[in-house]
DNA sequence: CATAAATGCTTTAACGTTAAAGCACCCTCT
DNA sequence: AGAGGGTGCTTTAACGTTAAAGCATTTATG
């Protein structure tokens, strides 16, 4: 590459108007006639396409976006910054999700992460009020994220994955993690006889680990199991660090369920080290399925969430919010299946 | 939420004329205002600014995009059906490098999978054409992708992540895969006194796969070592099948450089299954370092492919391009050095 | 002191698109 | 034959923004 003169080269360049002057219409009658309009001949219609495709024509999407005022994109808000937030394989997921039915609806999808607060406003919400995108699917979110507040009662179309029962009127796609963690405790009182329970908790300003937290203290408390938590941050150093500690005070901890894989992989790893042996000694349950559980040595039973289906009916319904489609209070939150995948971790 | 009455609401829609109108000024006025023309007195721009914040004024960037032809925004192209490219963590780490540089130029960062090619034109070629960013990184291309060469030489920017010795007129950064490779066989030859040496390569349609597999070879003939190649798709289970078959005929092989991790992984895995021990009786080091090497057990040797810092420095130049900035033939394709990463699976 | 230049704004026009209204023309009724 | 209704297009206007040109008014210059 010799030369890039100035901001902008030949590109394209297409317009309706080149098409209009090589078929002797109106720019209106071609615009009609690409859009099928009835009121346009179907000769004329032929015609016109013909000398569009030859042509190379693209419309403009900025012009169309700024006269049919929606902008044919939806933003993906990760209210986090991207360091963190990448290296969550969650969010690969849910990116899956969001493309494919983003792909079939033909519209363009733009990542929106919330680096810092320099340009005063939230980076998200100048991209919405922008006009730069018909909606917006938000993922991760702390509990009481108060710009989750403003978004929604906005009124730009807004659907939540997870479960944020602070924004009871947000239409939100979530599981139910109380369930899965009750599911998951209980995998470990009854199908392998543990009765001296740990759960890593994640940080409590997510209702994530609030739940987890919740169904696992639910399930002890039923069947009468010695019960302990201790609170991590979802990262692999915190269920290093969680089961170091707990060492030193109990035991006698034969089941460990963490809020997570990588607590849980850290947890184990580090019990490892101390000369613990997984999963004769201890069974360990972890949380997400996100990829690490299945390849680790020994493999980690989890709960699965189906991240990749949460993106894609959130996005199929933030289609439909934003063709005008109403929701009542109660279909507004889906819940969707967590299912135990049992693996080696847990003594299946 | 209850109703929300037809494609939109209210939606901001604070525009330049409301400020206009609240100030007393024309149009123009206020938009130079906002843009700190000097020909704008100091008083005036305050006042107008002042305005603007309360009345929180957000330009359309529709219609800034229409009117300066530029869309403030940046697509990430990855050919390939999104299902299969998100699977691989590379993406992620491109993303977040993307992002990161994209968000200190304020740009959107779009993403465009190439889902099918039922519309005729390459999706992105239409993200492109339409005006809709003003320029792409191309990640994990095929070697020789027409579309790139179409792409490139239609005057867009572009920065090729990756090395593409097909197109040399394009800007791209990318890393020596063959010096790596050869670094990696060297390892093993050198360091762990392996004699009997198997490479599982990639796809032979992608750049990385050919040159890591010219680096393995290169490094065998040059230490006068007994090597093989099995071709594999960079998938974990290519990689078990491909120790399977080997192992049926050579029984020789003590040491295994895996194009990819997930080859490697597989190969490990199934190694295992069949009663090896990796790395007493073979050696294996992998390619990439995603993140599955490090949480494996053993834990993979590999070479560091520094991608997030790759993906930062093509974003970088391409906003370089789209400023306007010229590339000389000999800088155009920037190389960054990729790491042997000491971990069990080799011996270390 | 007349003229040139700087200052501070307004007017005009344009980016590419689309929706509505308008206008011929032909066809069908009764 | 004149009213009424299709049919096939054109004209007009608008979306929100910005750049250029225009025009007063004030300030500097020879």
């Amino acid at each position: 590459m010799t030369v890039v003169p100035g901001p902008n080269k030949a590109r394209s360049g297409v317009t309706l108007r080149d098409i209009a002057e090589k078929v002797n219409l109106s720019v209106s009658a071609v615009s009609m006639a690409l859009q099928d309009h009835p009121r346009i001949g179907s000769d004329t219609r032929l015609r016109v396409k013909g000398m569009a495709k030859t042509l190379g024509y693209v419309p403009n999407s900025a012009a169309r976006a700024l006269r049919v005022r929606t902008a044919g994109a939806i933003a993906v808000i990760v209210p986090n910054t991207s360091q963190h937030v990448f290296g969550h394989a969650y969010f690969m997921h849910v990116l899956t999700g969001v493309t494919q039915v983003a792909n079939e609806k033909d519209a363009q999808v733009i990542i929106s992460t919330n680096p810092d607060e320099s340009h005063g406003m939230a980076a998200y919400e100048r991209v919405i009020r922008s006009g730069s995108v018909d909606g917006a699917i938000v993922t991760s979110a702390a509990v009481q994220d108060n710009n989750i507040g403003d978004l929604v009662s906005s009124g730009i179309p807004v659907v939540l994955v997870g479960r944020f029962p602070y924004f009871p009127e947000a239409v939100s796609v979530g599981v139910d993690d109380e369930a899965a963690a009750y599911a998951a405790t209980e995998h470990l009182i009854l199908a392998h006889s543990r009765t001296s329970l740990l759960h890593l908790s994640g940080p409590l300003d997510h209702q994530s680990a609030i739940d987890r937290r919740n169904g696992f203290i639910a399930a002890a408390d039923r069947h009468g199991i010695v019960a302990e938590v201790v609170l991590g941050d979802y990262s692999e150093d915190s269920g290093r660090v969680a089961v170091e500690a707990i060492h030193t005070i109990r035991h006698t901890v034969d089941g460990i369920f963490a809020a997570n894989d990588e607590m849980a992989f850290g947890a184990m790893t580090r019990l490892a080290e101390l000369g613990h042996t997984v999963p004769a000694q201890i069974s360990i349950i972890g949380f997400d399925d996100f990829g690490l559980s299945r390849v680790t040595s020994p493999s980690i039973t989890t709960m699965h969430v189906p991240v990749e289906e949460m993106a894609r009916l959130a996005t199929e319904r933030l289609f439909g919010l934003i063709a005008g489609d109403t929701v009542t209070p109660q279909d507004a939150h889906a819940i969707l299946p967590v299912t135990l995948v049992e693996r080696q971790s847990c003594g299946c």
